[in-house]
DNA sequence: CGACCATTTGATATGGATCAAGCGATGTGG
DNA sequence: CCACATCGCTTGATCCATATCAAATGGTCG
């Protein structure tokens, strides 16, 4: 893995987020804060799993390029999220930051020695890991739902990650939504227009979205 | 004779297919064997987990019922799949029996207090989370894929876990299969027909396939 | 044999992909 | 400070894979 000097660059501001995330004192001892820049690599897939990553500020996607061609994002992370948990020695999806970024980063090996000294430690990177999983399941069942469904249910989700009340910021392109919900890019825009003539929601700019009707966007985003 | 006197409720997990997972000597030690009907419920979307199974015989499916009446399908389980790890005080999914089905049920509490005495048990736990989200990831990957691919990476993973040369039996249905890979039941079997004409399977009857052309279905169905 | 259920096959409809163009911000060089 | 290039997003027109609706066939069990 390759870990890119460049020098911190002012963020631009995104909204306060919820920090879910596992053991930040540990992370806050051991960690090393690095910025990376938009779109800077940290790490490759296949690449040994050497590091675990917290996100400081600004916002990163897993992918994969499938050998078509097609991309698919595995999951965002935002401030406060812990990622680079996989098992088995090497990474199954690239990782990018979306925006610049700071990560504290951690090496695997030192987090693990601390982890088998202190119980709660691995208790927290199994619920990372648990995190992660509940939101594939998510993913699992509204895959198989219609366009509508799926943008309805990432802005609840992006809703629920960033809990700023109603409005959320989204730190990632259309692209990076329609290739995290198994859609193109055309589907993903038209299908925020037709919410906003719906009054649903309402888009502020292209990144800035309210939410104007909480029940109804639950009832067309909710699988079960 | 189906005993379902007991609801029996662990969590099922996201995996695909089975988690081969914590200390099968454990299961054997402390499970009481259970036999189920066909389509008997095991436990039900909700109910608290209490229990772990294992199967013996048999085959199982975890399953949601969405909002709006379509069913998602979580996963198959086949003999030696452990079942039930899942995170969280309650089910997610409910789990049927497929085919008459014996398994070991071991209470969730027991077990919990042996991997409490043996760091080595709740690692193995972590470890099956852990597989069961690399798996979801890997679900998550075909969900964007054509009928065909999905079909054909439904094949190869039932080839791969029953293991059994070129010949797979599938206990199933086609309405299992179409509501696990979010497909019709037309489409799944529209496409099997296909794939017979093209030479890459042979259906000696509906529930049993020969794969004829393992390469060509590997380009096929896997994404990356 | 007859009833029932699973599966296949056929005909048509449709949601989202694809192909293509236009628009609006942001940034850059002159 | 403005003209222009670029990039991300939206909008429009058409196509196609899969869903939907419908019926025939096959397999199993009483």
């Amino acid at each position: 893995m390759q870990i890119h000097t460049i020098t911190p660059r002012p963020q631009h501001s995104v909204a306060p987020f919820a920090s879910q995330a596992p053991a930040q004192s540990t992370f806050d001892l051991m960690g090393a804060l690095m910025p990376y820049k938009r779109n800077a690599e940290i790490y490759g897939d296949g690449e040994p799993a050497e590091y675990l990553y917290k996100v400081v500020s600004g916002a990163v996607r897993t992918y994969k390029v499938l050998a078509d061609g097609r991309r698919q994002v595995g999951a965002f992370y935002l401030p406060g999220d812990v990622f680079g948990l996989e098992i088995g020695g090497e990474h199954a999806f690239s990782a990018e930051a979306i925006s610049d970024a700071r990560l504290q980063v951690v090496k695997r090996s030192a987090f693990e020695a601390a982890a088998a000294r202190d119980g709660s430690i691995s208790r927290h990177l199994w619920d990372a890991t648990a995190a992660d999983l509940r939101r594939a399941q998510e993913r699992l069942l509204s895959l198989i739902r219609t366009a509508e469904e799926r943008v309805v249910a990432f802005l609840l989700e992006m809703a629920g990650r960033t809990s700023s009340g109603n409005q959320v910021d989204l730190p990632m392109s259309r692209q990076d939504i329609a290739d995290y919900l198994g859609l193109t890019i055309e589907t993903v825009s038209r299908t925020l227009t037709q919410l906003v003539a719906s009054a649903l929601i309402e888009l502020q700019s292209s990144r800035r979205v309210i939410l104007r009707n909480r029940a109804q966007l639950s009832r067309i985003g909710t699988a079960a």
